[in-house]
DNA sequence: GAGTGGTCTAGACCACTGC
DNA sequence: CAGTGGTCTAGACCACTCG
């Protein structure tokens, strides 16, 4: 017997989509709470279960938060529970501990053939570049590039940076309504070079830990290549495996 | 009003920890298939939704897989879907291929301090040593230093490391009945010293990528614990953020 | 107490696999 | 075709939060 629909998608996929696409709207905002269960089985048309799927999916996803009696929220880097999600620099020992944002340069310039290619931009499309060190118990710990789709980020600039003592995650949804939702790392390990060491207050030639992410916002969306480097003599990269 | 039951767990969590311990047991073998739903819910007493639940869990821990119409089954390492789950170790360009393993060595002796603590066993408890390579397209790119829990692998030795055309983990499960369910890695950047040099063919001082992990079997129960340095020149630790 | 998400059930039907 | 997991529904009841 032939497929006759090579195509099937289940109605909670449906349902998933039309909620992932009020999410890119901006519909609902990071943090805020969405409708209840029942509000969105009556919109869609379908039963509770069905909404209640696709809610599942989208938790497991990291898309929204559920929190029982109170509601379903959209995912926020605010929430200090999924705060280390994204930082993954743990101390050898003792307590983890928030990092301090020291920003250095914050530049817009034109995007180069290697930042258009991983931001699936025009080169010559307008981009931000941020430079800046992070800093754990008032060492220079880690030295980051970022750089930004311009469009996406009117009027950012050093002072906003400077004032906002919140991630820069977190800076980007309260102050651009821009989520990042997944990342992909390329970990390597490299040598200091002089500028990286000065920085960094270490030897030309120690061992780094070089770090590149491209994050993702809703629909697969990159907004945002980095490039870290981790002194890992107090720190380790954590990861977990299943 | 006080919580009447602190302890609250809901039915299907209970049903969870049956499979679990039935796994765990070795009841069902890795790779094999468990029974139906509607045989478990027959032999729990619930209804087949609750187990599915249960199920359901369990698969997205990757403890088990579903496959519609065939049955569902224990997670294995030797399904080659999973088997770059535990090994992030890309190609920086071209096709991802599987290593091959040289092992070095295969040693038992007593556990040390450090050890022991990271393996949750008795100073001086039977582990064994495994020292190896890994090969891609013929260069060595890792080397590892891999203690395990003596009790739990009787017999291994060189010959049977070397005898074996398939990952680690595999073996593990085929031979000993023994699967790694998940793991927690600690990467740093690390100079390379003089024996680590040679025998991966770089400079001594060269940045290598440290990777240590602890493996989990069933249980939490901690089997393995491995040091690995990788040249990070052709490739890079690849990892997913969400 | 009203409203939210969380659990559990029972039943119908669909999609996929293998004999 | 029988057997498996996958979807969808409807309803009852439970646990949690807040006013």
């Amino acid at each position: 017997m032939p497929r006759e629909s090579p195509t099937f998608s289940p109605l909670y996929r449906q349902i998933k989509s039309l909620i992932g696409r009020a999410l890119e709207s901006g519909e609902w905002r990071p943090g805020a709470s969405i409708p209840s269960e029942v509000e969105l089985a009556q919109r869609f048309r379908v039963s509770q279960g069905t909404v209640r799927k696709a809610i599942d999916e989208m938790a497991a996803e990291n898309l929204l938060v559920r929190r029982q009696g109170k509601g379903t929220f959209v995912a926020s880097h605010d929430d200090p529970r999924t705060h280390f999600r994204f930082l993954r620099l743990m101390p050898n020992s003792g307590a983890v501990e928030a990092p301090l944002s020291v920003p250095l340069e914050c530049l817009r310039a034109k995007a180069g053939q290697e930042v258009a290619r991983v931001l699936g931009i025009e080169p010559g499309a307008p981009v931000i570049l941020i430079r800046r060190v992070l800093k754990f118990a008032d060492r220079p710990t880690v030295i980051e590039e970022i750089y930004l789709r311009g469009e996406a980020f009117p009027g950012l600039n050093l002072a906003i940076l400077k004032e906002a003592h919140r991630s820069l995650y977190s800076l980007f949804e309260v102050r651009f309504g821009v989520r990042m939702v997944r990342a992909e790392e390329r970990l390597r390990a490299v040598a200091a070079d002089r500028g990286s060491a000065e920085l960094l207050g270490v030897a030309e030639g120690t061992a780094l830990l070089s770090v590149e992410r491209i994050a993702f916002s809703y629909g697969d969306k990159a907004m945002e290549w980095r490039r870290g480097l981790y002194v890992t003599r107090e720190h380790f990269y954590h990861n977990e495996l299943s």
